[in-house]
DNA sequence: GCCGGTTTTCAACGCTTGTTGAATATCCGT
DNA sequence: ACGGATATTCAACAAGCGTTGAAAACCGGC
């Protein structure tokens, strides 16, 4: 058979996921086209073809990059919120709590994981703003997530019109992707005073900054 | 001597605009690496080595097409900021009109001008999401626009921290950002509800979800 | 220590890319 | 209508691309 058997992870994980690594970071860099397998093979120090054996086509790596971490995620983004939802028990959670359980495990991955996890952030807010392919990987690996949050949101929120949440939500995954995509834009117009990579900074202002724009557009009156 | 003189616009046009123009919807599209010069003159109807002619190296071309349409885009947001000035005065301008002044001209220009202003405002996306390059040519386009408005949202909030303020701003830019980038993923998340290209509505629910952001995080007590 | 299966390398393929220089067409002032 | 400048086409280049098939190295079970 053509196709190696994968299922046993500890057998020869190396290079293949040094070509994960690789790519990872590249992608999230300079973006599916920006990039070839050679400079991939390259900065995982191994031969062109390898990538092709064990991934098939580019585009198939690319998808194996980004699904790799995303299981991991939505666990950790469940979890917060599974963990606010027992502390509010049993009212409602909050919109604020809610906002938390959906940014601060991202602060967690980029604070204490290795730098991997800053790279895959990247590639999300890399993939997030492509309209075709794009759309359809955000759709498999994280739509269910997100519905899931914003369930919560529309129970939090129960008098607010279902648009107006969407809404509101496009403006906070919106907010959030320029921050994950950590440009050095905010870096320069503050002329330093703020950085990019300042990630508890930026959630400690996004969530009340987006608990009050949720409050005020949905809340009647 | 090798240029072309360029200052007459009306001697021959056509075909060097045509380039332009399919140039800044291809680029909007697939982004830089994604698309070739012979995509974009078949495109324009027009010979691959005309684009080099014209502009010289591919990078060349995406920088033309980036600040064509910058200027007229900085010319209507600081009319509109100024006009929202002379309209509060003696009084500093309030937030909610600053953020209004920087987004409703996006609006206008979507609706009434050619469809390449849409095209224009989804490279706009692009480019701002991008880390290198990407900030070279958003800083020399937008710059000076944005301290401006920075400027004005420090005069109505005079008690805030700067790094508040830029801050908020980054979440303003970003909820923007992924506006123009027209990704369709609110129609997705709605199942139709919302549309990506339906700007009223976006522009509508971000301006007073923004003020509150504002408002909230950098109004003191 | 041979052996089937898996992994890795090597070399090369066909194709597309951006760019160029020379050749041709078009325009415009005189 | 000539002539010089500008615009456009044509053909081709070298370089780099993703991908492939066959050869070589590695590995664990017997």
């Amino acid at each position: 058979m053509k196709t190696p058997m994968r299922t046993d992870q500890s057998k020869s994980p190396a290079k293949r996921d040094r070509i994960l690594d690789a790519a990872e970071q590249l992608f999230a860099e300079r973006g599916f086209e920006g990039v070839t397998l050679r400079q991939i093979a390259s900065k995982a120090a191994v031969d062109v073809a390898l990538a092709s054996y064990h991934f098939g086509k580019k585009d198939a790596l690319f998808t194996a990059v980004f699904q790799r971490r995303a299981g991991e995620l939505n666990q950790r983004r469940l979890a917060a919120l599974a963990e606010a939802k027992r502390h509010a028990a049993p009212n409602p959670v909050s919109v604020e709590a809610i906002i938390s359980a959906f940014l601060r495990p991202l602060e967690d991955v980029q604070r204490e994981g290795d730098s991997g996890w800053q790279d895959y952030l990247a590639l999300i807010a890399y993939v997030n703003n492509h309209t075709y392919w794009g759309q359809r990987l955000m759709s498999s690996a994280f739509d269910q997530l997100v519905t899931e949050f914003i369930t919560a949101l529309k129970a939090a929120l129960p008098d607010a019109a279902n648009d107006k949440i969407y809404w509101c939500y496009h403006n906070l995954s919106g907010a959030l992707t320029l921050t994950l995509a950590r440009t050095g834009r905010i870096d320069r117009l503050s002329d330093g005073l703020c950085r990019s990579d300042d990630y508890k900074s930026a959630y400690d202002q996004m969530i009340p900054f987006m608990a009050a724009g949720f409050h005020h557009v949905c809340q009647p009156g």
